[in-house]
DNA sequence: TATAATTTAATTGCGCGCAATCAAAAAACA
DNA sequence: TGTTTTTTGATTGCGCGCAATTAAATTATA
């Protein structure tokens, strides 16, 4: 196949699109088994953070999420509807919004803690493979990892 | 750290959020180039097919970018507002829309072909890393490369 | 202290992304 | 042939995802 001076532009010669197609593609394999929890994927990962931080501000969730108010926000507001987090301004710095899990928060972990282990079975990627996408994803994000 | 049964909960020890994190960055830096044509990066890879398959169903675009009709029947629509496309019924087979780009999409590939060269400056990956990262999701998304 | 700059969420608006549903056309089949 | 099934896009509704704007609170500074 000859080259010419637009292949930069062809599908398969994109490293970012697999990358855009391979993120949607996970985030619908998810899709089932949170379905049976009631939450999004973009919840799953919220309720990740909270699970191990248990407290924290709206800024730092987004900071940890990549996501900012725009997303969270509304996000959050759901979670507080479902009764598994409150959300209460902070006394020190009212401009501040700290979220907290509620003990039907914690619970929901119970019925989370399947979720992974169903995943795995759908991995088609060896532990090599998967830990050097892990590895690689990482530090493209600007943070290395080991 | 000692582990316990939930570690599988943490952010940390996921594949997907990177993997989800990642896409969406990439996406968002794109964006200030994209802008500069008036596209978005889901119009983006739209065009890139078009730009090198020229004609082509809905249902093919969707194979190849994994999208659904829901998803690109608005997002062609925008395309030929702007001139860069046209929809036309297959007179074979009616239920089939058949895209094809125009002389004025062809022109803008002149412009798009600057986007690749510009987002290569801001890759923090070697060479060999962008390669396994594009053999792993391609395997991920069920296609074996090489 | 008064004012300016910064920080933090919330809001708004738009573009996906997709499941579910629908309708039309074509293909399969009894 | 007529009926059923399948294929294909379009539509609808909801949940992000994010840029841009706003408003409130805090901090920095003259």
């Amino acid at each position: 196949m000859k080259d010419n001076r637009y292949d930069s532009l062809k599908l398969e010669n994109q490293i970012c699109f697999p990358l855009y197609a391979c993120a949607k593609e996970t985030v619908r394999r998810y899709t089932p088994f949170l379905d049976a929890i009631d939450l999004t994927y973009t919840q799953y990962i919220a309720m990740m953070v909270l699970w191990e931080k248990k407290s924290l501000t709206v800024k730092q969730m987004g900071e940890y999420l990549y996501l900012d108010s725009g997303t969270l926000t509304p996000l959050l507001k759901k979670l507080e509807a479902k009764g598994y987090i409150t959300r209460t301004r902070c006394e020190q710095d009212e401009r501040s919004l700290i979220v907290e899990i509620t003990d039907s928060g914690e619970k929901l972990k119970e019925q989370a803690v399947e979720v992974p282990a169903k995943m795995a079975q759908c991995s088609s990627l060896e532990p090599e493979e998967a830990a050097a996408l892990y590895r690689i994803l990482y530090k493209m994000l600007g943070k290395t990892v080991e």
